[in-house]
DNA sequence: TTGACAATTGAGTATACATTCAACTATAAT
DNA sequence: ATTATAGTTGAATGTATACTCAATTGTCAA
C-alpha cells in the first residue's frame, strides 16, 4: 500500500491497530484489479448478459433479444466483458457466439445472491 | 425479465435458444440488486476499506490513515457501505468504530482474487 | 462555558461510463 | 456484383459518482 501523508487530514488514534492493518494490506495493484473486476459485474446489463450466457452460448442478436436492448449496446458491453477476460467468443459464418470464459462468475453470483437474500430475510438494516 | 420489443433492433436468430434462456432468466429486481451490490465492491477505495476492516475493526481516522486519504472521503464511503448493509458501526465516546457486517465479503474477495490470479497465470488474454 | 477533536453532511466539480446514433466491416445469398 | 444481415466501432450525450471544501453536530476535557 502506498500512502500519501499530506493528503490524510487527521491523527492516528490507535497506533498499533494502524500499524498492524498496514502490515497486512495487499498491494495497490491487487486492489485496483479487484475493483476493476467487480465494477464489471456491477452493471445490470452486464449481469444479465453473464447470467444469460451461463444458461446458453449465444450470438449477439439473440442476447439483444433476450435483454430487449439494441444490438449496439450489447456489442459494446460484450467488448467490455471480452477485454476483461470474462467472456470469450467464437465466430461462425456471419454470427459471433459468446460464452463464459471464467468459471468464477457463477460462484460470485451465488455469493452475491446469498448476500441479498440474507439482507431481505431479517438481516438488520 | 421485462422486455421492450420496440427497443431491440434485430431479429431473433435462434428461436429455441432465446425462448429457453428467457424462461431461465431471473427477475429484473434481482439483477438490479446484484449489480448494485457488486458496484459497491467495484471501487478501489471501498475495496481497501473492506479489506482493512477484515483485518481490524477501526475508527474513521485510523482508516483514513491506513489508506492515506481524507477523513471526509472515508466517511462518505463508510456511509455508502453502511447504507448497503456491508459494514456496521459502534459509537464509543467521540469515535465511531466500523466493522464488517457481512461475512460474504471475504468469500467474494477470495473468488475475485482467484479470478485475477487465474488470468495472470497463463489464462489466455 | 469554552475549546479541541471525531465524524457527518451537502454542495460543487471533475471524471467515468452506458446508451444512442451513424458509419463501417465482413460474410452469405441471389 | 449487388443486396441483406451480423456485428463492430467512434463520437456524442446524459447520468452517476468520488473526492474536495466548508459548515455542522456530538462528545470530551479544562
Amino acid at each position: 500500500m502506498s500512502r500519501n501523508e499530506f493528503i490524510c487530514d487527521c491523527n492516528i488514534i490507535h497506533e498499533e491497530v494502524v500499524k498492524d492493518t498496514l502490515s497486512k494490506m495487499a498491494d495497490d495493484d491487487l486492489f485496483n484489479k479487484l475493483a476493476e473486476f467487480f465494477k464489471i459485474l456491477g452493471d445490470t446489463t452486464r449481469a444479465k448478459i453473464l447470467f444469460a450466457l451461463d444458461q446458453n452460448e449465444m450470438c449477439v442478436c439473440d442476447i439483444a433479444n433476450v435483454l430487449g436492448m439494441s444490438k449496439s449496446s450489447i456489442s459494446h458491453q460484450l467488448g467490455t466483458l471480452r477485454r476483461s477476460g470474462i467472456v470469450k467468443c467464437r465466430k461462425q459464418g456471419k454470427e459471433v457466439y459468446y460464452m463464459l470464459e471464467d468459471d468464477h462468475v457463477k460462484g460470485l453470483f451465488e455469493l452475491g445472491i446469498e448476500h441479498i437474500e440474507h439482507k431481505n430475510n431479517g438481516g438488520n438494516r
